[in-house]
RNA sequence: GCGCCCGUAGCUCAGUUGGAUAGAGCGCCGGACUUCGAAUCCGUAGGUCGCAGGUUCGAGUCCUGCCGGGCGCACCA
């Protein structure tokens, strides 16, 4: 790992310039540490001699050269020198660099202090099947959740299920007005099908029937209002079809290794009354007030302040003099409770995000969704629950994982906080925004939509998914096919292995795939995505990085078999053997270079969590695994004469290998036996 | 109209506290399996980083303006 090597470099350096021109402690400039372009100038470079070259009226590279000859010794710091162009250059000790990597697990990173983050994604809505949209959310949200724990973060993870919305409605509908079903003869389609799959069709289907009849929409309206109040016949098929559909996704998500702590029920919000909590807090700090006259007159309104990063200004200063068009100038609000008294879901939201933060002074009470191994997974609940369980909600940081469609929302979310007087929680919560999942004309066409050839649409180069149309890859469909695909490759290559062991590494591979397509894009590019593409295992892709682990692994495999060696023994062994193949004779730095580059990990995922762009993640552990890939071809072990070489290389290779498995994890992928 | 995002090789994309020579994958063309497994590797070709200014010792990266595209701005969720 690197960090901690950052951190020693930094205090060192901030001394020697301290020291040595007399800087004080506020005004050392940052030392930022970067990679050289080759090997051979060094392991770790600083640009800080460029920073410093005005105030000390100075060439950058004579204050190389001056920090150079100051800096002394440090632990692990073979030595420094100044290039000519001003860049200060680091090499590091290879061989204690090396054996203070082996053998000891990482340890846990600082934990950035105490308190707990919670990370809330997935959030499909409950009724019909999970697409390719949603995996984006589900694939993020883990993949954040897991870099968290992998620094040492305590986690909670929640997945919100809004039970009470109009798309549940729709499906209540289809089925009780299109299909005229009774609560038992549903629950025996639920039982007896592929239920997601069934309501994913019936939900085009409702879609279908109010379009062009408005009126149709009042029988929308009428079971929203059975579902919110409850004790009907229509409230308890809601029930039913959320209760089923979210077991459906669960199941989709535990194939993807995605899991979570806690189900939030937005029902519970409601009948706990979350939300009359949360508006006293609201009326008493001023944040929202009643609007008497205008088309808003009788609604609860929260002012809206366009620049969240500039102070608040105090209002009617007089710099914008009323116009003619009075309209124009009018501050411009948003509606948190109608007219007619019912709250809107941003009001709903507001109060869901303060008891995240625990700022709400309420909780859930709580009951158990479903056992699994590892756990009860809890859900929440409005009456009764259990006395004994976890500890839910009021945490340090809150990261809510929603397209960027909900940017506005979220936006409002945080102001709610600011406007109470909580600026700290508001610069605790984040929104993990991305962009949307499209479909490629190819995979659109291959699902048997067709477009005409003039349209707008065809002019696009993509084509949107739609629930509503029924539009979409189907994940599960999704997943079959790529893990099929996978079990042929599999079976080809390893006729030998049995089908259940074929299938499980088909699994695994399948699933590399979709993890590591979804991550590999920067979040705010759309995706418009292919099915062919998605299904490649070659270049970069998940499964080439598998590959290379599952290579690695071989050749230990082999060495114990054949020369009794096996890696522990190995590594004891490096503490006695002559460093030569490390230091890069003849220019050739390869085996040192896979350690000094696999010991970033820490470093990206730092990076990763700071930016919460987790492309760089996926191409670095891609990197990795093409590092390794061209040493394999390159400088054999097995057959190496050289036994200290020969060492060198494997224990480069030990190293390389577990933190491509560490990386790998992060982003919920694991690694077959065989391939 | 206002706000946010995107524009980098033929295609799809990395390049995020501003740093040394702008990189991958796919595709194209040409090579490497009697070798630790070819889901691999090596090599060739391919760039006005949307345009124009500005800041800086240094800009794909920061600022301003413009062009092109996407999304958002409900008494919906």
């Amino acid at each position: 790992m690197m960090l901690p090597v950052h951190a020693r470099l930094r205090a060192h350096i901030a001394v020697v310039l301290a020291s040595r021109f007399g800087l004080d402690e506020a005004s050392l400039p940052p030392v930022v540490l970067e990679s050289p372009p080759t090997r051979a100038l060094g392991d770790l470079a600083t640009p800080v001699a460029f920073e410093l070259a005005r105030r000390l009226r100075k060439a950058p590279r004579a204050i190389a050269q001056d920090i150079a000859e100051a800096f002394g010794t440090l632990d692990g710091v073979a030595g420094v020198t100044a290039a000519p162009n001003g860049y200060l250059n680091i090499a590091l000790d290879r061989q204690a660099f090396v054996l203070a990597r082996l053998g000891v697990s990482p340890p846990a990173g600082p934990g950035a202090g105490s308190g707990k983050a919670l990370v809330e994604h997935t959030a499909i809505n409950p009724n019909k099947a999970a697409h390719i949209g949603h995996l984006r959310n589900a694939v993020l949200g883990d993949t954040l959740v897991r870099a968290l724990r992998f620094r040492g973060t305590p986690v909670e993870v929640q997945n919100y299920i809004d039970d009470t919305g109009v798309q549940v409605a729709d499906v209540v509908v289809g089925f009780r007005v299109l299909e005229g079903l009774t609560l038992d003869r549903i629950r025996t389609i639920a039982d007896t099908t592929r239920f997601d799959y069934y309501c994913w069709d019936l939900y085009a289907r409702v879609t279908e029937w109010y379009d062009g009849q408005p009126e149709r929409l009042k029988v929308r309206a009428d079971t929203l209002h059975d579902i919110e109040h409850g004790g009907t016949e229509n409230g308890d098929i809601a029930a039913l079809v959320a209760d089923r559909i979210v077991r459906c996704h669960l199941a989709t998500m535990a194939r993807l290794n995605v899991d979570y702590d806690l189900l939030t029920w937005e029902g519970d919000i409601l009948r706990l009354k979350f939300w009359a909590q949360a508006f006293d807090v609201l009326k008493e700090r001023g944040a929202v007030y009643l609007q008497s006259e205008g088309r808003l007159a009788g609604c609860w309104v929260m002012p809206i302040q366009e620049d969240l990063d500039a102070p608040p200004e105090a209002e009617g200063l007089g710099e914008d003099a009323p116009g003619e068009d009075g309209a124009e100038t009018e501050q411009r609000e948003k509606v948190i409770v109608r007219s007619n008294g019912v709250v809107t879901y941003v009001g709903k939201d507001i109060a869901y995000q303060f008891w995240k933060l625990g700022l709400l002074g309420r909780d859930f009470a709580y009951r158990t969704f479903s056992e699994r191994p590892a756990g009860p997974l809890w859900a929440t609940t409005s009456e009764g629950g259990l006395a004994d369980h976890p500890p839910f909600g009021g945490a340090s940081w809150v990261y809510n994982v929603i397209d960027v469609r909900q940017s506005y929302l979220q936006k409002l979310l945080k102001q709610a906080l600011i406007a109470v007087g909580r600026p700290d929680a508001a610069e605790r919560s984040h929104h993990f925004s991305y962009e949307m999942v499209a479909l490629s004309h190819a995979t659109a066409r291959e699902l048997g939509y067709a477009i005409a050839p003039d349209s707008e649409e065809a002019r696009k180069p993509f084509v949107e998914v739609s629930g509503r149309k029924g539009l979409g890859v189907k994940a599960d469909d999704l997943l079959d096919r790529l893990v099929d695909k996978a079990r042929v490759e599999v079976a080809t290559r390893n006729p030998e292995l049995g089908a259940d062991e074929t299938a499980r590494i088909a699994g695994m591979i399948g699933i590399a795939g979709v993890r590591y397509f979804l991550v590999k894009f920067s979040r705010g590019k759309l995706i418009a995505f292919d099915m062919d593409e998605a299904l490649s295992f070659e270049g970069e892709s998940g499964p080439y990085i598998q590959y290379a682990v599952v290579r690695a692994n071989n050749i230990f495999q082999k060495l114990r078999q054949r020369d009794g060696l096996d890696e522990t023994a190995l590594v004891a062994s490096l503490g006695s053997l002559s460093p030569t193949a490390l230091m890069g004779a003849d220019d050739n730095h390869e085996v040192w270079s896979l350690v000094l580059e696999a010991s970033r990990l820490d470093e990206v995922v730092e990076q990763v969590i700071r930016t919460l762009e987790f492309s760089g993640l996926a191409k670095y552990a891609f990197s990795l695994a093409q590092a390794f890939n061209a040493f394999y071809h390159r400088s054999p072990i097995l057959n190496e004469e050289r036994d200290d070489v020969r060492r060198w290389r494997a224990a480069a290779v030990i190293y390389l290998r577990d933190q491509l498995v560490r990386a790998l994890d992060v982003m919920g992928i694991q690694v077959p036996p065989r391939m």
